[in-house]
DNA sequence: TCTTGACTTGGAGTTTACTCTATGGTTTAT
DNA sequence: ATAAACCATAGAGTAAACTCCAAGTCAAGA
């Protein structure tokens, strides 16, 4: 697969997929004799994988030391799975916090539809 | 309130309070004749919204939009809510992105206590 | 009085994650 | 055979949101 056509797939750009693979996340890619990028299946799983994570906001830099120790074997497991421990407790706090900010942006709407904000931004009622 | 008070009320640092005052965000803060700023009740619930929506991290761009309509006067409130809204649906999206990717994670989880995972990252299992 | 500590400002620096530019090679259509 | 449309690289540039620094003012305590 080339990289227009993961880029597409994925709805990312072609920059993008080369940065992800000089950070190490990806790849490296098969190149063919002149240097063009060939894509395998193992790689778009990795990416769909990278995408999700970083759509989660999971910093690049943790994915790298997720694919470190993924690289390092099986004697990593434990700690790979503390690591996603980890981010998924970090993700559970951040989903809370937006579901905070969007509750409190459903009953600011709620007040400009009946119309009973006057003229307030952050008002003690909220 | 002193800007540290508010700072520790807040969790958040005192430069981030100026910057936000800088952008216009809040304020301008009432300072005394040495320039000492001291933060009044009304600026005090305009900083509670204001870290609200940025833990949704909702861009300052944005929210200084909303507080310049809001600083128009009651001709604005159509366009406010409006704004509102589209945060909202921006938000209500990033929500869903954060749970498939919370998801994920708990299900790879899963994965390596049950020691299912044989040394893979994005398995097409998942 | 001198030092400590909290405040001020303007502006520079940092971090993250891309995104773009310049330069150049390869295939394809005219 | 020449231009268009891909691909490549290295490295510079960008945007957002802080964060830090230098230089200075002021109040209180030893």
């Amino acid at each position: 697969m080339t990289i227009q056509e993961v880029a597409t797939k994925f709805s990312v750009s072609k920059d993008t997929l080369r940065y992800y693979e000089k950070e190490g996340l990806v790849g490296p890619v098969f190149k063919n004799d002149y240097g063009i990028r060939n894509y395998s299946e193992a790689d778009l799983q990795r990416i769909a994988f990278i995408i999700c994570m970083r759509s989660a906001e999971i910093p690049i830099s943790v994915l790298k030391q997720y694919v470190d120790l993924y690289e390092q074997g099986a004697d990593t497991k434990e700690e790979r799975r503390l690591l996603l421990e980890q981010q998924r407790d970090v993700l559970a706090e951040k989903i809370s916090q937006m579901q905070k900010a969007y509750d409190k942006l459903v009953y600011k709407i709620e007040l400009y539809q009946d119309d009973k904000l006057d003229d307030y931004i952050g008002g003690k009622e909220i």
